[in-house]
DNA sequence: GTGAAAGCGCTAACAT
DNA sequence: ATGTTAGCGCTTTCAC
């Protein structure tokens, strides 16, 4: 291997590794070290193409200048579009971004935290995570370094956030429907129920329907099991063909259902649901190329990503000492 | 800071870091260590929780555990497809993965490539280019890293590949249409028009057309830029209202394309296009969503991130000698 | 079977 | 304004 080292430079041009070093890391100035040297080492750096070994520098200083991003699934476009603007900002910075896909699994979500925090391996970490209590990420050697925890909160955990309105977004949406006409909405929601942004968005749904004297709008809440989605909605629409008083509305809990149901409602099985209004929580393009005119709440997705990634960085560089909830607000986009 | 750490163990154990590290690195049957010590050091080392340093022993061993993936875009559904499939098969290897998007630019893929290489950062590399030549990988201290390309083939470079079948594909798709009643097919091509897949799905798309005598099929590709797909489509349907010998479809090289194409055929101004045929390379869950039949050409996405894995690893490992490249069938979806 | 000691390549006190 | 030196925490050779 024998790769080019400041031990070698050092001999090159006769100086030693320490001023190197200065140079490179931009501290020239701040010791008073001749423009002239600076200028020689920075070409003989340029020429030579030298690249300091990161893993050295990193057990010397303590940083690594990584970030880890836990999501449940990096091939959802919610998550990559994130990702992508994490990353993107990130890299501007000097940071680079390891990514995690848990698949809804704490223990893979354990494991993956686990990896990338042992021993300093990322100086901080994004996390959409799964867990129903906040035990894991209060053991000193996780809560050590510093987390920005997005999309969804972990149950009674004080600890930094960056949200969307999810709460507000659903009730407003329903809202609308109620104001438009709408007499009685089925809510299909997504499991795990336990997760935050489940958990907020169904509140929204119960609180627009008491606001106009609905109690238990509960009933109409149907829980749809992440791995099986197509055919329990498939067999939730049958059941509702056989209703007494119709549904004349669905409100969807996230853009998967939405899509699942869409497809199924293109079917002449269920013909008869022709007429009926479909929102949903999240806006996606396939809302605009479709016949069925889909109501939905849109998340300002990029701002996520960058909100959370300055929060990290911030808080690695010690600005930001105090916890802290960002909760980004939703846009109604009636169709 | 103050971490556990070997020497830790050692003092509280009673025994020296080096027999700790080899019981760690399951070397202690090879140095004969025995089963009770063996299990002491397990039982500690679970017990207090010790992870080691990951720069510690990188630096030490040369080897990082790190792969990179280096795309155009990762929120491409494309691409986030394979990051998921790439990152499952490494995670359950022991290995992480770091990921950036380069959006199409080469300068930016450039500084990626430096930024993981450098000095031993990765141990290998899985890229989706958008280099026109190959010198920029030609150079030893890159070409030191065991690289696998994907999706795209860098013009004139041997390397490894794990690529799809573009030409098959798109030749056959082609076919498809001129054997069930297409006269003129006009094709949109995504620009930077080098790209390899671009280049071969545009001769799938002539080659398909000179087996039936059809010669210059190239005069109805019309080239798209990257940047404003929306605007150029939308000028290019504009002028084919205006044609002597209308097209009777549409072959679109890429997804992308595919869904503003399918959204600007919605509106009324072009209504005369009802029922011009569109087919596309790349299917997508939206084509079983609309009202237009659309024919694709579907890829083997999730193959393409487990071969490449697989190989980056074999390289890694010393396994694989030879370059290789793997090309993965497509398969049609007739609609 | 087990341990001592060298050294991976870098940075930051401390000298000068 | 520049150099000397002591580690960061691990693995591995060599010695016992």
């Amino acid at each position: 291997m024998s790769k080019l080292q400041l031990e070698d430079l050092s001999r090159q041009l006769g100086v030693s590794k320490t001023l190197i070093s200065m140079v490179i890391n931009g501290k020239g100035n701040k010791y008073g070290i001749s423009q002239k040297r600076q200028a020689e080492v920075l070409d003989a750096i340029a020429e030579l193409n030298y690249t300091p070994n990161h893993f050295a520098k990193s057990l010397r200083t303590g940083r690594s200048n990584f970030i880890g991003l836990i999501v449940t699934d990096i091939s959802n476009p919610f998550y990559s579009t994130i990702a992508r603007s994490i990353e993107k900002l990130l890299f501007s910075q000097g940071f680079n971004l390891m990514v995690c896909s848990t698949e809804e699994n704490e223990e893979r979500e354990k494991q993956q935290v686990e990896m990338m925090v042992s021993r300093q391996g990322v100086d901080g970490l994004i996390v959409a995570s799964t867990f129903k209590n906040s035990s894991f990420y209060e053991q000193p050697r996780i809560s050590r370094v510093p987390i920005v925890f997005i999309d969804r909160v972990v149950p009674l955990f004080k600890a930094n956030y960056v949200i969307t309105d999810n709460y507000g977004g659903a009730r407003d949406l329903v809202n609308h429907l109620l104001d438009t006409g709408c007499r009685k909405i089925a809510c299909l929601a997504i499991t795990p129920l336990h997760l935050s942004t489940v958990e907020d968005r169904i509140k929204g749904f119960k609180d627009a329907h008491e606001r106009r004297g609905i109690k238990e709008a509960e009933k109409f809440v149907k829980p749809v099991n992440f791995t099986s989605i197509q055919s329990e909605v498939e067999a939730y629409l049958r059941e509702m063909k056989e209703a007494r008083t119709p549904y004349d509305a669905i409100f969807v809990l996230n853009n998967h259902i939405a899509t699942i149901l869409l497809k199924l409602l293109r079917k002449k099985e269920f013909r008869q649901f022709a007429n009926i209004r479909v929102a949903c929580f999240d806006d996606i393009d396939l809302f605009n190329m479709v016949t069925k005119k889909v109501s939905s709440v849109s998340q300002p997705i990029e701002d996520i990503g960058t909100s959370a990634s300055q929060l990290v960085l911030d808080l690695i560089a010690g600005k930001q000492i105090n916890k802290s909830t960002v909760v980004l607000n939703t846009k109604m986009v009636v169709r």
